[in-house]
DNA sequence: TGAAATAATAAGGTCAGCCATAATATTTTT
DNA sequence: AAAAATATTATGGCTGACCTTATTATTTCA
């Protein structure tokens, strides 16, 4: 067992597939997400399918194979352990944990998991809400909707946050737009302008493609 | 200021020197330790020459710069203090916390070092008895001497073990050769053979090789 | 001092993961 | 049904960090 130890490059393609949600994603989003050419993006997904961690659909999209899904959930795992250190024991700020723990993901062999998962009380759950694939990759896929599709007037609860960017992290940490928070939406903008919130009495503007990260109950 | 961040085998290069002890180093020796041929290692060393981070003297070996000197100590800091998080926090065996380490030490941020020594209490030494540098790459260098040039009859403390290898560490650690530990050198073999030295009552085998890596006092 | 050992250089390759540019293929829109 | 937009594939290149196989330089040892 255990695989001849996939490169960081490898994890974090099959990481942001995992993260693109469900269903065959396109591999334009893909190289975007990734900071690469679709080209590029292509190229790779040629080997992973020649690895067998991936297919590709060509014009549909490419999807994970069973093999990907395993490894993608142990990347997760990794990362949002890592996240739950970093923010509970060492005090980062939240919109800085995705990108360290990011790096820490790749770094991390699996019995230094197991016992990170332990001392940490096996978590379910990391600071930005989403949940941590258990030592299986046995997942319980995030309930809730998107804020953007949430209609005018409703009053909901942030679950979880998905978004990887730091800068965008920072400004709904700024704009207090965290796990937890209540908020309702006042206003949607038409020609898909911003939402506008109520955050703890405050008004915030919140463009489509910020509120399509952030989901809500 | 902040380098434009080093490769993995860039640190790796600059600590293995920084761990061969002081001054000119054999490019063969650096070589054998970092598992590379001579010719790679030679390679590296030009790279590392132009950036200035090595000086090479044909024949005479090579040397650190103060900009390389305070980028080894730099990976050095971040080394012993996983260490010391593995060993103290994780509970993971002695012997593997250096492999470790030795991963996570090139995917830690600066502003994650220092959470983290923070959160360690600012340690001095790592779980194998050497010293870690501070954030400003300042380092007390480690006295004693190797167990190697010790006389026989002698009983000495052990103060750090300065071996890398996983199976070497798990040899010392079987025998009890671990900091703290106090040893007698019960004969010297000729013709380089081994040691054999007196452990908590136990009489135990050495060879040069291994012994060279420990520290006593 | 000459031979043997060791170190350094030169030359040519490999491999992963990127890039750009250009040619096709397919889907979407008008 | 064309035209426009998007996706894919084909080529050819690049860089870092390795490797092997010479060849040459220097040091060490007999
Ligand atoms: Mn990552
Ligand atoms: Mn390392
Ligand atoms: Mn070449
Ligand atoms: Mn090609």
């Amino acid at each position: 067992m255990s695989l001849p130890h996939m490169s960081e490059s490898t994890e974090m393609y099959l990481k942001a597939m995992a993260e693109l949600g469900d269903h065959p994603v396109a591999i334009a989003r893909l190289a975007e997400r990734l900071g690469v050419t679709p080209v590029s993006a292509n190229e790779m997904m040629r080997r992973l399918g020649e690895q067998g961690l991936v297919t590709h659909t060509p014009y549909k999209g490419v999807t994970l194979t069973e093999k990907g899904r395993e490894a993608a959930a142990n990347v997760l795992r990794r990362q949002r352990l890592w996240e739950v250190f970093l923010f509970e024991h060492l005090k980062i700020e939240w919109a800085k944990i995705y990108e360290f723990a990011c790096s820490l993901e790749h770094a991390t062999a699996p019995e230094v998991t197991e016992a990170l998962a332990a001392f940490l009380g096996n978590p379910k759950v990391c600071p930005r809400g989403n949940p941590i694939p258990d030592a299986n990759g046995g997942f319980e896929p995030l309930g809730g909707r998107s804020l953007r599709e949430t209609a005018v007037g409703k009053t909901v609860r942030v679950r979880a946050v998905n978004a990887t960017a730091t800068d965008v992290l920072k400004y709904l940490q700024d704009k207090g737009i965290l796990p937890g928070q209540t908020l309702k939406v006042l206003e949607a903008a038409p020609l898909d302008g911003p939402l506008t919130l109520s955050v703890n009495g405050k008004e915030v503007a919140l463009g489509l493609s910020m509120a399509e990260f952030v989901i809500v109950e």
